[in-house]
DNA sequence: GCATCCCGCCATCTT
DNA sequence: AAGATGGCGGGATGC
């Protein structure tokens, strides 16, 4: 087959046989020039004659062709395109949708260098998401709008726009004159970062379930292609006319601004890869090529062709997640929680310091024992696959830090610029029903129309906002960078992560958008427009005054009031027990750091709590999708941690990760739920659950280590926990294997690896947590179950429910699980997590009761650390 | 001669 | 160390 199938090589190497030695020298000779090329094609027509054997005779012919086939049939977006083909614009999620790179470029007769750029163009757009090693997932279109809406904010908030239309400026000025060099002078002063941080700029925006994993992918630089084919869309979506060309999107993409003389060649190569995504997203009819004609004459460019309107964020997220959707009712009550969150996010709460509990070291032993575990465990490919999923772990809880952080700037600064309206809807969640996904907490806190966030807090800032405490928290977290878009969709917020990469000093620094009101000030600078980063500022400001102005803990807290204050007060209660124990468990080390960066950070208590919270928030996630991975949990953990420390002023660079919240926590919400209900029954709704749950959720679980309970799950991850749990959960043992094979493998692969994914949201989990009843129901609807880690406090764990494993079980088993109630329980709470902002708002609510699980976080941590 | 961009070397990361 | 990824730019191909 394969040498069939593979054609070409096949055919013109070994006419005769296409797999012999003979073939692939031929190949080789033939790959060395042309004539020998020649010479090839035609001996090989020869051969072909002979072979004529070839099914794909016709190819033969094209055999010659073949070598000669000209690059427009070897081209990139033509090898795209066969590679679309084979998958369905909207998968089944429920399907295994792996794609094996080798098999893949087997088929397609490609190296597999041309495989990786295209999934690495398709996963900048959420259309593929790394699953393992040589394993991607394919999502196909599912959630393509999503990823639009969310990187055409984050191109608002980055203000490509205006960048877009500095460099028209520049390039019409020099254009004039000579293209002359005299530009440099003024930007280099300028900027010094400029250029590399423009570079830094690039943040890879992930979507709520899917990316994850890339986490390892992301360690390596995380500028290349799957970054500038974020930002080479986003030009597209924020400009006005969907045109752009090669070389303003070149020159945004270089960080340049000015320096683009610098480097010609640097030029150059950008514009390589601009035409490497372009066949891509040519392929994928999101843009076609034009010609712009300008003074001097054509330029090359492309225009969109794709959607024009994207959902709102919030909508998108609900259209996205078809699970979201289901999930409706709760989310609803999510909102209402979500302002409660909010509402304890504003309250100035006291400042939590994270320390840990010697409980904590306990549970991170047994953490790391099970980490053993379940690496040595077999299945390799799913541990793989898990592996990876820890991996991503990390940056998922990267993401979620950021988002956290974003959202509490939102909040306090109402920046949330983009999300705006979304914000202002969020604001209502009492109304509610919008946000369902997750957003939860953080949206709101926008509020109007914030426009940049970063922005927002770069200016604004500190003084601004008494929330401005926010303000101070990107910073600190900016370490991390998590520059949180959240707000902009009602449902998901999104989290950029900045690399510190190089340390800008910035006062604006903790946002994002400060970095962006650099690099515009540079740009400006080049354009000679106005002087420096003023013109930005400026308008930052006035974007964000007039957007978001008003206070939004005003809003907020008006909100939570709105909505049940009941509710509030007791999830309050529950955050603040909930975030004693946590911060006293967190087991991360770089929780602890950070609380004290935290604490030291300017942001004052206010902000410290804001800080901690979604600290906590974070942690929470952590452990939800450390519970998966006990280990990766805690890896990610660390990462996070970082934030802190740099948040500094450092900068906020640019790079990082958006990451987009998303609710959709298929899996795990159903069936956690629904075990929660059968476990708890008797709690129907959330507060009880909280409670209970953990209590209920297996005590013996429990075990020692409060949170630990947990550790069931980890047990979870190792296939004999797993197994244990499955039983629980499904009476019935022979199916508890399967599952647990499945989530072994299938985990790994779909979302298993990052049982967070699963999780999806963000909202699932603030759903069961926050409301009581929405939650089960999102939870069913997944079928995966999450088996958390447990969770020092059984509610809490529920609450921000980490979910330790994620069986792809079949729905069914979730449900069934019953048995395993206690043990769901503890899953559930992990599972739910999953909705950062729901972690959030627990926080905000004080949920003392969570604490959980940060253990294993903490042994993470510490290891990675190490 | 310039626009495109294939190809694959080789640095990095992972395992 | 081997294998997986993917940055990068030479240089071929097409117009």
């Amino acid at each position: 087959m394969g040498p069939l199938t593979t054609p070409k090589k096949g055919r013109e190497a070994g006419s005769v046989d296409p797999w012999t030695p003979t073939s692939n020298l031929k190949m080789l000779i033939s790959a060395a020039s042309p004539d020998i090329r020649n010479r090839e094609k035609e001996l090989c027509m020869d051969n072909d004659g002979r072979e004529g054997v070839d099914p794909t005779q016709d190819t033969d012919n094209g055999e010659e062709s073949e070598k000669w086939i000209s690059r427009k049939d070897k081209s990139l977006g033509l090898l795209c395109h066969k590679f679309l083909s084979r998958y369905p614009d909207c998968p089944n999620p429920a399907l295994n949708n792996d794609i094996c790179l080798d098999d893949v470029a087997t088929e397609l007769n490609v190296e597999r260098r041309r495989i990786y750029d295209i999934m690495n163009v398709l996963e900048s757009l959420h259309m593929v998401s790394r699953s393992a090693k040589n394993r991607y997932t394919w999502h196909g279109r599912s959630k393509l709008a999503q990823t639009l809406a969310i990187l055409k904010q984050v191109g608002e908030e980055h203000r490509y726009g205006q960048q877009m239309q500095q460099i028209r400026q520049r390039l019409l000025d020099k254009e004039f004159e000579f293209d002359g060099e005299e530009k440099e002078n003024k930007e280099v002063v300028v900027d010094p970062d400029s250029g590399e941080q423009g570079q830094r700029e690039l943040f890879f925006v992930e979507l709520p379930g899917v990316e994850f994993k890339a986490a390892s992918v992301n360690s390596r630089k995380d500028k290349s292609l799957r970054v500038m084919s974020q930002k080479f869309v986003m030009l597209f979506l924020v400009s006005n006319p969907r045109v752009v060309s090669l070389d303003v999107a070149a020159k945004i993409l270089i960080g340049e601004d000015q320096g683009a003389d610098q480097d010609k060649n640097k030029f150059k190569t950008k514009v390589r890869r601009l035409y490497d995504i372009a066949n891509v997203l040519r392929s994928l009819k999101l843009i076609e090529k034009v010609h712009v004609t300008a003074e001097r004459g054509r330029k090359p460019a492309f225009e969109w062709v794709g959607p024009e309107e994207f959902p709102q964020v919030k909508d998108l997220e609900d259209s996205t997640s078809e699970c979201q959707s289901k999930n409706k009712g709760i989310l609803e009550s999510r909102s209402s929680v979500e302002n409660c969150a909010k509402k304890l996010f504003s309250s100035p709460g006291a400042k939590r310091s994270f320390t840990r509990h010697p409980s904590l070291i306990k549970l991170a032993k047994s953490i790391q024992e099970d980490r053993r575990k379940i690496n040595s465990a077999p299945s390799s490919p799913v541990k793989s696959s898990l592996s990876d999923s820890s991996n991503s772990d990390f940056p998922n809880k990267m993401a979620q830090l950021a988002a956290i952080c974003k959202i509490q700037l939102d909040q306090e600064s109402g920046t949330g610029p983009k999300h705006q309206k979304p914000a202002a809807v969020r604001v209502e969640p009492t109304s509610g029903s919008m946000e369902p996904p997750q957003a939860p907490s953080l949206t709101p806190t926008q509020e109007p129309g914030v426009n940049t966030t970063v922005h927002l807090t770069s200016h604004t800032p500190l003084a601004a906002l008494p929330a401005g405490s926010v303000a101070y928290i990107p910073a600190q977290c900016s370490s991390l960078i998590p520059v949180l878009l959240p707000q902009q969709r009602g449902g998901g917020p999104y989290a950029v992560y900045l690399q510190p990469s190089s340390p800008r000093p910035n006062p604006l620094a903790r946002p994002q958008p400060s970095s962006f009101a650099v690099r515009s000030m540079t740009f400006e600078d080049k354009t000679g427009q106005s002087p420096t980063g003023q013109y930005s500022l400026k308008r930052l400001h006035s974007d964000s005054v007039s957007e978001s102005s008003p206070s939004k803990a005003k809003r907020t807290d008006p909100n939570f009031k709105d909505t049940s204050p009941k509710l509030c007060e007791i999830l309050q209660a529950r955050l603040k027990a909930h975030r004693a124990s946590q911060l006293s468990s967190r087991p991360s080390p770089r929780a602890l750091h950070l609380d004290p960066e935290f604490v030291n950070t300017p942001g004052g208590a206010a902000v410290t709590q804001t800080l901690e919270q979604s600290l906590e928030t974070f942690l929470d996630r952590e452990d939800k999708t450390a519970n998966s991975d006990s280990e990766a949990g805690l890896t990610p953990v660390r990462a996070v941690p970082l934030t802190p420390g740099q948040l500094n002023t450092e900068t906020l660079v640019p790079a990082g990760y958006l990451i987009p919240i998303s609710q959709q926590s298929f899996i795990s919400d159903k069936e956690v739920q629904v075990s929660w209900r059968e476990s708890n029954k008797a709690s129907t709704q959330t507060y009880n659950i909280y409670q209970t749950p953990t209590a209920g959720s297996r005590p013996s679980l429990a075990q020692e280590i409060t949170p630990t309970s947990i550790r069931l799950n980890k047990p979870a991850t190792a296939s004999p926990h797993v197994l244990q749990q499955a039983h629980r959960l499904n009476s019935p043992s022979p199916a508890i294997l399967n599952f647990t094979l499945q989530n072994l493998g299938l985990i790994s692969g779909s979302s298993p690896g990052n049982s967070f994914t699963v999780p999806q949201t963000p909202e699932c989990a603030s759903n069961t947590l926050h409301s009581p009843l929405p939650g089960p129901l999102a939870l069913q609807q997944r079928g995966m179950v999450f088996i958390k880690p447990v969770s020092p406090v059984p509610i809490q764990q529920s609450v921000n429910g980490q979910p330790v494993a994620l069986f792809s079980v079949q729905q069914p088993l979730m449900t069934t699980p019953k048995g395993g109630g206690l043990p769901q329980h503890s899953f559930f709470h992990t599972p739910v997590q999953l909705s950062p902002l729901a972690a959030m708002v627990t926080t905000g609510g004080h949920l003392a009761p969570k604490t959980v699980y940060i253990p294993q976080r903490k042994l993470d941590v510490a290891t990675e650390d190490s």
